[in-house]
DNA sequence: TGAAGACTTGACCAAACGGTCAAGATGATA
DNA sequence: TATCATCTTGACCGTTTGGTCAAGTCTTCA
């Protein structure tokens, strides 16, 4: 009983196996520079085991896509219909920092998906995608209207929490490189994550930045 | 004269034709996914036409990201060593936007580079932008230091401005789609551009953003 | 235990692609 | 015009790659 109530284990830790090794890959060399050959080795199979799994590069592709769609959906999530901004907007970008850090992969290869005109994603993009941002567009639109932040545009903020905290993912290899060609340790990342919120919050007139505590200079402030 | 002063002016309308067809073609399949033969028909001209211009498809490459680097060295410029950080981050910042908006293959070109894990720039990336990335840290870590800015992390503030920037280059497929399927008018762009120096001026405590719509006339415009 | 299904895999194939080549066309120079 | 260098191009070649296949091995269970 307990056996044939899932799909047979091997079928389904093989096809953990090839995704794992599907969504690293295709990250690092797009769908035109990966190859199943590739994906298979990373995978520790030989490549007709992986098609007799997924029968075409592509099908297996859309599978490894879709698994990154749903961590993006559970990030969105903590983008809710608070009453107070600073909370909802520091969770939010804090959420989507940590998926960056723990799955740089699948922001690559949504990354390389956009940059390649979205072949597979472009459903996404016109449903799923435009609809929650529409919603949160009317959300920080109210919190505008009830004085409780700047009135800035609020696509082009949202665009701004994307780009910035996605960057951290998808150049990531810049960053490192320009880090003495090491990987940002915890510290840093939390360092950087704190100065998006701050830098954020504060653009957006909800948590002003302060200047020098010398207060010296009393202009901005 | 001798024979090598200039190289004929059929040669050179050639190769700036192939030059052209390929910076667009690898902009949208990269390297792997670009083929010389596209590139040939891209830019009217066989095939084997292209390679006798060009030995291979990775000097053609290098070529172009050669002439991509140029053009982000002169924006680079324009965040100069002046007193005033207000003047100097939102020349810089218009400038980078400026690029994404008139060059945004060139952007995607690098963008495909760095998720790539940088092939062909990584001798870019270690020494020129190296080098430009400290020199700038330290004048604003200079404009913290005399009160002119809140203290934030300065590679933290340089990485969310090349993100936001290149985001609308490298994402604009995300953004049309977005904008219902349009490209953004040059009415939406400037407001665009404006939001992104606004939140970054505010975020840092140049120029802190107002609430309410009352008595906020007097920013921005 | 034996048969039916699930899984494995080396060998193979056709298409696509980067690059070559040789033969000719065109342009420059004296 | 004669000569030489530059340019053009269809045909071709070796390699890579996505995908197939048939001949196996292993699991399950009546």
């Amino acid at each position: 009983m307990s056996k044939t109530t899932t799909k047979s284990a091997t079928r389904a830790e093989n096809e953990r196996l090839i995704l794992e090794a599907a969504e690293s890959v295709f990250a690092e060399y797009g769908f035109k520079g990966a190859t199943t050959g590739m994906i298979a080795d990373h995978a520790g199979l030989p490549k007709a085991n992986l098609h007799y799994y997924f029968p075409t590069k592509l099908a297996l592709y859309r599978q490894v896509v879709e698994n990154i769609f749903r961590i993006w959906l559970e990030a969105a999530n903590t983008f809710d219909d608070c009453d107070d901004p600073e909370e909802a907007l520091t969770r939010y970008i804090n959420a989507k920092m940590d998926i960056s850090r723990s799955h740089p992969m699948g922001s690559k290869v949504w990354a390389n998906e956009i940059l390649h005109k979205a072949p597979v994603i472009q459903d996404y993009l016109e449903t799923t995608l435009g609809e929650w941002t529409d919603t949160r567009i009317a959300v920080i639109e109210r919190w505008i209207a009830q004085g409780k932040m700047a009135p800035i545009d609020p696509r082009g903020l949202l665009y701004m929490i994307w780009a910035t905290t996605q960057h951290y993912a998808d150049f990531n290899h810049q960053i490192d490189t320009l880090n003495d060609g090491k990987p940002l340790s915890d510290q840093q990342f939390a360092k950087a994550k704190q100065t998006v919120v701050s830098i954020i919050l504060a653009g957006v007139g909800i948590r002003p930045a302060r200047l020098v505590v010398n207060d010296a200079i009393g202009e901005g402030a």
